[in-house]
DNA sequence: AACTAAACCAACCGCCACTAC
DNA sequence: TGTAGTGGCGGTTGGTTTAGT
């Protein structure tokens, strides 16, 4: 027995949303708020499957979109996440005010893609094109560390300052394995010498023998000598929330934070600032509003208020 | 002007995780 | 503990627009 489909296909329009049915569910969720997404299509009158609904509502009509081209720093920060994070779109999306997955997504596979290409960098992997494929066993290990560090918290939050430690270690390796900033032209990479992990393990299907394994090993340690990069990856537990930052008002009005970087379920927010070589420095959003809740109380205090 | 290919993007589909019962 | 319902996510599709010939 399968699972019964989420609406009744026969009597659901499918294809383009007509201005009518955008401004009937615009008016539905103006007065109502987001709710149940099942029933919203019959009590707002719409023949649409629920997913559909949320779809559209999510994707294109939420008041706190931002239109129009992504700027030169959106696209940055989505390569960097990207880097970090993979394919996961909606946590992206957390950190970019007014975008969408959707939107982040079909970006990423139209535009950032092809320009990471022109560039020789392998989009997937955020390396050089014409670097040496690893051995399958390097590549087990990193994307056994590379799953582990997109999943590993997503059932369960890191409750201990052990977890979360771990959890930055991951978070470091993945980086320093994956990331190499001097292909990015805005960044100002450290000239510091790291020896990776995949550097001190793998080895090139190609290679034969161990002479020409060091000579890969030293060429690839001379051209990323100018791309490691130093990231100063902030993790602990967030300052905490207020209860109405919960709420489903604010929730619409503000982006995901990256502080659910681990996921919906996420009860006790992490802080995940980074910053890049003492330079650039990215506060997360629980970071941002423990200040902007900490400069808003010095205000009125200062007021007497 | 007509045709074709490429690019773009809204929408759909299927899967998964969570929750309530 | 198992199951069904639901919401959310990522991959993919297909219609439309734009650029090139």
């Amino acid at each position: 027995m399968g699972r019964s489909p989420c609406c009744e296909k026969e009597h659901t329009n499918k294809g383009a949303w007509t201005k009518e049915e955008d401004q009937r569910l615009m008016d539905y969720i103006r007065v109502h708020g987001e709710g149940c997404w099942r029933s919203l299509p019959k009590a707002a009158g719409l023949l649409r499957c629920g997913k559909s609904c949320r779809l559209r509502w999510i994707n294109y009509l939420r008041p706190d979109l931002k239109r129009g081209n992504f700027t030169d720093e959106e696209d940055e920060i989505i390569i960097k996440l990207h880097s970090l994070l993979g394919n996961k779109w909606s946590l992206i999306a957390g950190r970019l005010p007014g975008r969408t997955d959707n939107e982040i997504k079909n970006y990423w596979n139209t535009h950032i893609k092809r320009k990471l290409i022109t560039r020789g960098i392998d989009p997937h992997t955020h390396r050089p094109l014409n670097e040496k494929t690893t051995t399958a066993t390097i590549k087990t290990t990193t994307s056994a560390t590379t799953k582990a560090t997109q999943l590993d918290f997503k059932n369960t939050p890191p409750q201990s300052l052990a977890e979360i430690s771990l959890l930055k270690s991951q978070l470091d390796f993945k980086y320093n394995n994956n990331f190499h900033s001097s292909q990015y032209s805005s960044f100002n990479p450290k000239k510091t010498e790291t020896t990776s992990v995949e550097e001190n393990n793998c080895t090139s299907s190609s290679m034969t023998t161990d002479e020409e394994q060091r000579q890969q090993q030293q060429q690839k340690r001379e051209s990323h000598q100018d791309q490691d990069v130093n990231l100063d990856l902030t993790i602990g537990l967030a300052p905490s929330q207020t209860s109405s930052a919960n709420s489903a008002e604010s929730r619409l009005q503000q982006p995901l934070s990256s502080c659910q970087l681990f996921g919906s379920v996420l009860t006790r927010p992490v802080c995940v600032c980074w910053q890049l070589d003492g330079e650039r420095r990215e506060l997360c959003r629980n970071c941002q509003n423990q200040n902007q809740n900490q400069s808003s109380k010095s205000n009125h205090s200062n007021n007497g208020l």
